[in-house]
DNA sequence: AAAATTTGCTAACGAACGTTAGGTTGTTTA
DNA sequence: TAAACAACCTAACGTTCGTTAGCAAATTTT
């Protein structure tokens, strides 16, 4: 299924993958061009700044990361569910797209404000959620844990570590990978 | 206990806390002599390149880290116990300095070559050692887990974000926040 | 007391940076 | 067919960057 994209799309393509791979600063306009073949100054036609950028693809991820839990959200069953699904959730965005990935998750405090604050709110509203399961399993006896706070952050950069090595034509997919860490997480190590 | 640094070391310990605030690309001479109150040239008094604080860090950081782990390892013991005690020297390390610990973990990529590659061999020879454990613990069927890299990655980026939330007057101890996620990642969290 | 070291300064270098102005070309829409 | 738009160009702007040269003062070592 080959997709056209709009100019404006293959920028941010290619700016995505060099922000992933040297970081949002030291990625340079005049770099990004060269990526593209065309000259620094053609890409101001189609965006505003360089910043622009990054905003968008942090903030479409983070929408993406919204979407697919809130899609994933089996209401009236147990927090071991909910957090299986949750989890599996998670993993398919973040496989999905590991670039975008990547510098949804460690570039956007060069977000400058506002956006850097919105996107730090939209952050700790996605993280709740997390919360809010750990919480209901808590309260019913199902979870051990000392703090949910803790507890999810924990999950979560179990997670979030993923866009380091995941590739497509490994011999996980996205199921398998999201099904180990539910595992993983719930169980433990541990042999019972 | 006080004690008195070298010109040297508040230049690096300096730099440490903007590398990691802003990040190294992000972070200018001038923007660290600012921060010491002097002026950008005269930090060359003192070292050679920006590039080369960032070295010292990541080295140092690099040495601690395969000190608390070699000094954990406890012969003779089960997975189990290894585990529980390579997880505790690395939070350890994490925790007595948080901010080494940060810029150790996403600012290496800027190192140049050689130092870049030496870097992660480094890294990979310090991730080989849990990985032997793991491995350990299949064998013995004390473990069970679909893969060992993949159960390394995960605990290890489980650990490793610790230094984005970790306060010293925090009401988790270092000792106790190693004890509930040794528990949590070989345990699980469901109650058993 | 002399020598060496540490710590800092001013001035400046060449390069790289994000961005703007103004123009050209080809394609699509009215 | 004229108007509008999309895509890209060259030239250049003002700024910031890491770093060097050369010098001065204070402190420490011999």
């Amino acid at each position: 299924m080959e997709v056209t994209l709009s100019r404006k799309e293959q920028i941010e393509q290619t700016a995505t993958a060099l922000f992933r791979k040297r970081g949002f600063s030291a990625t340079s306009m005049r770099d990004l061009a060269n990526e593209l073949g065309i000259e620094a100054a053609s890409i101001y036609s189609h965006i505003k700044s360089k910043e622009e950028i990054l905003q968008r693809v942090c903030f479409r991820m983070a929408n993406e990361f919204f979407d697919a839990i809130e899609l994933a959200d089996v209401r009236d069953a147990s927090a071991s569910e909910r957090l299986q699904a949750a989890i599996t959730a998670h993993v398919q965005v973040l496989t999905r797209n590991t670039e975008a990935a990547a510098v949804f998750l460690y570039e956007w405090r060069h977000l400058s404000e506002p956006h850097h604050a919105e996107f730090l709110a939209l952050r700790n509203r996605y993280e709740e959620h997390f919360r809010e399961i750990i919480r209901e399993g808590i309260k019913a006896g199902e979870f051990i844990v000392p703090d949910e706070k803790f507890a999810v952050l924990t999950i979560l950069s179990a997670l979030n570590w993923i866009h380091t090595w995941y590739k497509p034509e490994g011999k996980m997919n996205a199921e398998e990978i999201a099904a180990n860490l539910a595992t993983m997480l719930l169980n433990g190590l541990k042999q019972t």
